[in-house]
DNA sequence: CGACACTTTGAAGACGATCAACGCCGGTGG
DNA sequence: CCACCGGCGTTGATCGTCTTCAAAGTGTCG
């Protein structure tokens, strides 16, 4: 019984929410577990859509091609998030990006069409649309920021929203996996990402190797605007005002 | 009654598809239109969600300001489109974006409750799913494309989806909005849109004011890769192999 | 015709990508 | 135990691209 192996992954899962755990684990009998080693793919851009996920531990890298062979990070997935939600409700019947195991990792495993059968659950259905809803607000805020933020915010963001999604101390806290990742996930190259990180020391942001602390908390409160305060999820302006392109500028209310 | 009124506009609606027309304009009847001049905003960033929208005429920009004033055009809406589904969705019941309308705009505008409502329909419920998968597609793309494409390769792609999306003729067509727009929606400046829509000269498409002619439609082809093939709205590479530097690369199958 | 909004062009500067080299560390094998 | 190697991260120098600021051009509408 998987609510048995991975009680706390199961119990924060934001697609059961607002479902009896009887109801719950009734729907989750239908999947199995799959373990993958580092490295390996759970499944390739173009694939067919066989399968829908849920990460029970570990880290998935979902990863897309560019015609000139360069990889972009779409996104990394960590224990309780889906993946392949999207791919399935499209009409469009193949991935759109490949999932790749940065650990070892353990996912739950279920085929295509369970997800579709549970999607007419009404409860279910809203939990799913809200996630997706709020998941696009994300890519779009830092589609966004790609536009109009330095290097240095972006990263100072994205610090921020990992500290807070993991459940780590601001006050010092290590980076969950490789720089170069991370400068993959942010769209920039590793040592653009270096040179950005360096210089957030002058804004309130130590990082030594892999250790990041966040020095100056208050800063951070600036932080959770009103964008975040919904779900905590937010990729929000680090510490805009330290900033000194932002210096008289009104703040994001 | 509506159906009467925006026949062309009502019968496409994704929405409803797979509804009978019967059951769709009786969902449909607890709306009413509203109208909108040039300039006027539907609602404005942060305001309480009450609404959801349906565009029946008109054009309307989907707006997020930046800390520092700027505007960034997250989307720009036409006929047949859907406003504030997202907003609705999501535990934060504030509006992400404002909502401008670029000309004179017919919009059918819905309670949101509404939007939950029929939300629990098991078709419709997919039909929103679907559709919002595809536009998380879309902006995932269009990020990515930030940080791998050129400016000029942006543009074209733009312009092609531009083009498909609205039907227009690929020999010649007129920009149904102004460029400053265009650039804003494409996250880059009025001066660099200009620039780089006088190089793409040099790659099959020739710009003359607002008039866009596609000179090599064979090229066009080429851009109707996996990602579009599926549903004509997906951004996607235009004439990749004549830019020189995608030159000996890999296609985009 | 003139006012105004929009677009284009030009020149300067900032920023990130790229290429190259170095340092650091863990593992492997002699 | 030490030498070697490969992965990873940092640092430096250079180059191309986009932004910025400034000014001129274009079109529309009164």
């Amino acid at each position: 019984m998987p609510s048995k192996m991975f009680p706390d992954a199961i119990n924060s899962l934001a697609l059961f929410a607002g479902i009896s755990p009887e109801e719950r684990d009734n729907f989750l009998r239908a999947g199995h577990i799959r373990k993958l080693s580092r490295g390996e793919y759970i499944f390739h851009r173009g694939d067919p859509v066989k399968h829908f996920y849920i990460v029970c531990s570990g880290n998935v890298q979902l990863i897309r091609e560019t015609p000139d062979g360069k990889e972009i990070t779409t996104d990394i997935t960590s224990r309780g998030k889906t993946i392949g939600k999207m791919d399935i409700l499209q009409a469009f019947h193949q991935h759109t990006a490949s999932a790749c195991a940065i650990d070892d990792v353990q996912v739950l495993e279920f085929p295509a069409t369970w997800l579709k059968e549970i999607a007419k659950h009404p409860v279910i259905s809203l939990n799913i649309l809200s996630s997706m809803s709020q998941y696009v607000h994300m890519v779009e805020i830092e589609s966004e920021q790609k536009s109009t933020m330095s290097v240095a915010q972006r990263i100072g963001c994205f610090l921020q929203r990992l500290c807070v999604m993991h459940g780590f101390d601001p006050r010092g806290f290590e980076l969950p996996y490789g720089k170069a990742l991370i400068a993959s996930r942010l769209g920039m190259e590793p040592e653009t990402f270096s040179r950005g990180l360096a210089t957030l020391k002058d804004h309130g942001i130590k990082a030594q190797n892999a250790k990041i602390v966040f020095c100056d908390i208050e800063a951070m409160e600036d932080f959770v605007c009103d964008h975040c305060s919904m779900a905590g999820e937010c990729p929000t302006h680090y510490n805009l005002s330290s900033f000194p392109e932002n210096k008289n500028k009104k703040s994001y209310t």
